[in-house]
RNA sequence: GCCGCCGUAGCUCAGAGGUAGAGCACACCCUUGGUAAGGGUGGGGUCGCGUGUUCAAGUCACGCCGGCGGCACCA
């Protein structure tokens, strides 16, 4: 006797065991026409599989996320696959697996698949779908797996076969009009009849099994959805999203530039610049209320100094080199005669915050010392990884380094994780991800050392009653960390706030404090940055207020616009006035059309627009037009002022 | 760095071997108009850079530089 429980409560007894299928058409015929899958005690199967003990099982289909997800892996796995093993008949297949939204295959052919190609490749695939092919599983020990995709010359399905722990149940699926196969770890749909809307998006390079070591597949990508309609609302949505980007904004509202003399650092514009202060002097105050003390310290650094850090070793390849010897002017002949000494432009403020922190001799009654630092750093990143804002060569950190007893590491991991959720809430996050990146395989530093800076961060975390995720081997090679991601316009996670635990530098570094015991010891170094690069984090705020930013950071407050010029002089004194309350306010008594002017302010994403005509002229009032709205509010120009004052303080003021 | 695509006026883009185009923006003129583009005239280009093929190259080929989407790397 099997038992079956449902979600809704009941429960079935059958007398043997019994397959999906047929609990399914037990349970309702119609449900057995829409059941894709099946989920036992939490684990998904295919229909075919037999319930063989007491269990509770759920019935998939399409509508679920997860029934979802099963349709966009079957596409990637019976029909993509398929698809380019038509079209391109030597190619090979690497992994085909689900992503937010859609899915992926690796391939490899020839020629290469681009971009054009994709129409002609989801040709075919409409073709393969039409037959509405059933899907049949079978099982297989490791050898007969192997031969079977050794016979096919899939080499790649032979390696993640003999590299999986796995010894039996090799789960293969076959289309039923087709000598096509695949691994898969499944479930996957019974037939291709259950395919909804599906569209190819991008083709890109990939490494096999992630290492730039090995050769490099065409990754295939695709979106899938349950029908036309929720296909076309996620292909407006993305169209919608694209239009955010700060790249875009950035133009339109002529915030900043990038140009190829300088490529990965910003030319901020005027505007732009202004957001930048503003969000500058917000975290300014911010650290200072929180016992930070903010220094400036050195661009060029001599190589001893990093080699003394650790930097000339472990992090070279990221740093600018500027050699110390006096250029050579003289045509024909070269620019740097000699091997003079070099210098390094400083990648991070670490080591430099350590010189001050060394400057005197410390007692364990000072810590933990605080220094903060609106540090520039230049990194050589690789040319393949700049992105607009999100990935410069040159930064600016929102840094500090907190040097501590190793008793105050966990109070000051909680102190810094509440500072940056107020941070982040003041400037309009709520989701963020929190994840703790563990040790990784290369690192400095013994086992218990680790263990008790693992034990410090996470204890730190939990007291916050933040939800993280262990990312295990990502952390710094000098210790864990916890990451704070934000997500762009389009979904991309871009790292921003950080705190990292840091053992080795002081030791490198020599720091050291006295102790009540009157003897040496090594603080504990805090590596810590809640925006992370002010670059970075202009872009995501861009990105995430569709430019529209709260009045406190948006560059122009508000315009004052005449209709006529028989207006100026009015315009002139309520302009005057809005400058004298410390309001950022820009005059347009051009000769336009005001619908003009109100399209024009509006594109640049200018918050309030403050008309004066004949009428307001008149009263001493203005008539405000915010941002997005479509009515006008006619308020005297005192009660303007008096409130506008209120309106622009930022969150902490 | 790797794979694919792209690079034409300040911006958005058309032109695909035969005398460089449009809209917006800019300048000047007309227009003084009540909440998302009023009209006219004009200036503006080594078609990313280089080398080839050709009588002739934005247009074809090759190389380089840069951008975009991913991968790898990372705030």
């Amino acid at each position: 006797m099997v038992v079956v429980s449902l979600p809704d409560g009941s429960e079935r007894k059958f007398n043997d065991k019994i397959s999906g299928y047929d609990l399914a058409k037990d349970i309702g015929p119609g449900l057995a026409k829409s059941a894709i899958a099946m989920s036992v005690d939490g684990i998904q199967k295919d229909l075919v599989d037999m319930i063989e003990t007491d269990s509770s099982v759920s019935i998939i289909t399409i509508e679920s996320e997860e029934g979802l997800e099963i349709m966009r892996h079957t596409i990637a796995a019976q029909v993509l696959a398929l698809a380019i093993k038509r079209l391109y008949p030597n190619s090979k297949l690497a992994i085909g697996p689900t992503i937010e939204n859609g899915f992926y295959y690796d391939v490899l052919t020839d020629p290469i698949i681009s971009l054009e190609d994709l129409t002609k490749i989801e040709k075919e695939m409409n073709k393969i779908i039409q037959k509405k092919s059933k899907i049949e599983k079978s099982l297989h020990t490791k050898s007969e797996a192997k031969s079977l995709f050794f016979e096919k010359s899939e080499n790649y399905k032979v390696q993640i076969i003999e590299d999986s722990g796995q010894e039996k149940d090799f789960q293969i699926y076959k289309n039923q009009d087709e000598q096509f196969v695949d691994l898969c770890r499944g479930p996957h749909l019974p037939s291709l009849s259950h395919v909804g809307s599906f569209k190819l998006t991008k083709v890109a390079g990939a490494y096999w099994k992630g290492n730039s070591d090995n050769e490099m597949f065409t990754r295939v990508y695709g979106t899938a959805w349950r029908n036309k309609k929720e296909l076309e609302e996620h292909l407006k949505q993305l169209e919608e999203a694209e239009k955010r980007d700060h790249r875009k904004l950035g133009k339109q509202m002529d915030l900043f530039h990038l140009q190829e003399e300088a490529q990965g650092s910003v030319f901020w514009h005027p505007r732009g610049y202004l957001i930048w202060l503003q969000l500058e002097n917000y975290i300014r105050r911010k650290l200072s209320k929180s016992g930070y003390e903010e220094v400036k310290t050195p661009q060029l650094i001599s190589s001893r100094f990093w080699e003394k850090s650790g930097h000339w070793s472990k992090f070279r390849e990221n740093m600018f080199v500027v050699p110390d010897v006096v250029p050579n002017i003289e045509e024909g002949k070269p620019i740097i005669s000699s091997e003079g000494k070099m210098l390094a432009i400083k990648p991070m403020n670490c080591p430099a915050h350590v010189q001050i922190y060394n400057s005197e001799i410390r007692s364990y009654k000072d810590l933990p010392i605080r220094l903060a630092e609106f540090g520039c750093c230049h990194r050589n990143e690789p040319h393949g990884a700049l992105h607009g804002l999100m990935r410069v060569r040159q930064m600016t950190q929102d840094d500090a380094h907190i040097f501590c007893r190793e008793d105050q590491v966990t109070d000051e991991t909680i102190a810094f994780c509440d500072l940056l959720m107020s941070v982040y809430k003041d400037l309009g996050f709520i989701q963020v991800e929190v994840k703790l990146a563990t040790r990784p395989e290369l690192r400095a530093g013994d086992d218990t050392v680790w263990d008790r800076a693992e034990n410090a961060l996470e204890d730190a975390v939990k007291a916050t009653n933040l939800d993280y995720e262990i990312i295990s081997g990502e952390g710094a090679f000098y210790g864990p960390k916890l990451e704070f991601h934000l997500k762009d316009a389009i979904g991309r996670k871009w790292q921003c706030g950080t705190i990292q635990l840091d053992f080795v530098l002081p030791e490198r570094l020599n720091a050291s404090y006295i102790g009540a015991d009157g003897n040496k010891h090594k603080p504990v170094m805090l590596h810590r940055a809640i925006l992370g690069s002010l670059e970075r984090f202009i872009g995501i705020l861009i990105e995430s207020y569709a430019g529209k930013l709260p009045l406190w950071l948006a560059p122009v407050q508000v315009v004052v616009a005449t209709i006529t010029s028989s207006t100026d002089e009015y315009a002139k004194e309520v302009y005057s006035l809005l400058e004298a309350s410390k309001v950022r306010v820009n005059l347009d008594l051009r000769n336009e059309k005001i619908n003009y002017k109100i399209r024009d302010h509006s594109n640049q994403k200018i918050p309030i627009i403050a008309v004066v005509g004949e009428k307001e002229s008149d009263n001493k009032k203005v008539a405000l037009r915010r941002l997005g709205g479509k009515n006008q509010e006619i308020v005297s120009i005192e009660d303007f002022v008096k409130n506008i004052i209120h309106e622009i303080r930022p969150p902490d003021c």
